[in-house]
DNA sequence: CGTTGCCTTGACACCGGCGACAAGGTCTAG
DNA sequence: CTAGACCTTGTCGCCGGTGTCAAGGCAACG
């Protein structure tokens, strides 16, 4: 499979699947003429990747998934460096909900604050045109 | 004031400050030399920008709550445009916590297969193992 | 007059995941 | 032979909010 197959099979690009494999996450050997080919296995490990990238892991955090996926597990979570990043994110995950949280009371109280504050202006207003 | 005085004021760089003047934020006066000059309020104005920022405002949305200030209102929430900036923002971060919220519970999820899947191995070594 | 310390504009660098384009090699069909 | 559909490497650009450096002007003090 050449790289444009895969990049359709994948729904993806080329040009991506060329970055990740300069980031070392997808690994195809080369044909005679130069040319990059893939067995069917990597299809698995795009897939992987584009599946965590979609839920905010970076490039990074996916390596030790691919890295499972390629030791021959059915799976790229089952491995113990994939389930630390797991637990990782899901910390940061959490964190980040506690920080959003702050941010809503924070925008909440913001409009409450403001919507009361014109309402008194006009009612002021109707106050002094008496 | 210089710009060095308001950026060690409001506790930032004169670098920040004139790219928030690029971004039509802050308009300081020119002293005769050509230096930037700014009274008392554009602390202020820097102050709401920071506050806007770290909550997870971008300078394009910041942009509302400067003229409601430069206006003369106490806050710089109260003006109808601030307000819809307000709305739309919560709506974005309402959205960004349903997303954040099934992102938690897939990684939930994934975490508790792994180490099902794990467990589930080990117990199976055992057997072979007799 | 020189040093120090402020100020000025302009420009490059960063991060991450690509898009987009250039200039060229390769393979196949007509 | 040529067109076109692949492939190759290399490079620049983007987004946003800065850090950082360069080269130079101005002010004040010794």
């Amino acid at each position: 499979m050449l790289i444009g197959e895969l990049a359709e099979r994948a729904g993806t690009s080329t040009r991506t699947l060329r970055y990740y494999e300069t980031r070392g996450l997808v690994r195809p050997r080369r044909s005679a003429n130069g040319y990059r080919v893939y067995d069917e296995a990597e299809l698995r490990v795009v897939h992987e990747i584009r599946t965590l990238l979609a839920i905010g892991f970076d490039l990074d955090d996916i390596r030790p998934f691919v890295a499972c996926l390629r030791a021959g597990h059915a799976s790229g979570d089952v491995c113990p460096d994939s389930v630390a990043v797991l637990r990782r994110k899901l910390a940061e995950v959490d964190a980040y909900l506690d920080r959003l949280g702050a941010v809503r009371r924070q925008l909440h109280h913001q409009l409450a604050q403001a919507i009361a504050d014109r309402e008194e202006t006009c009612f002021r207003r109707r106050q002094t045109e008496r």
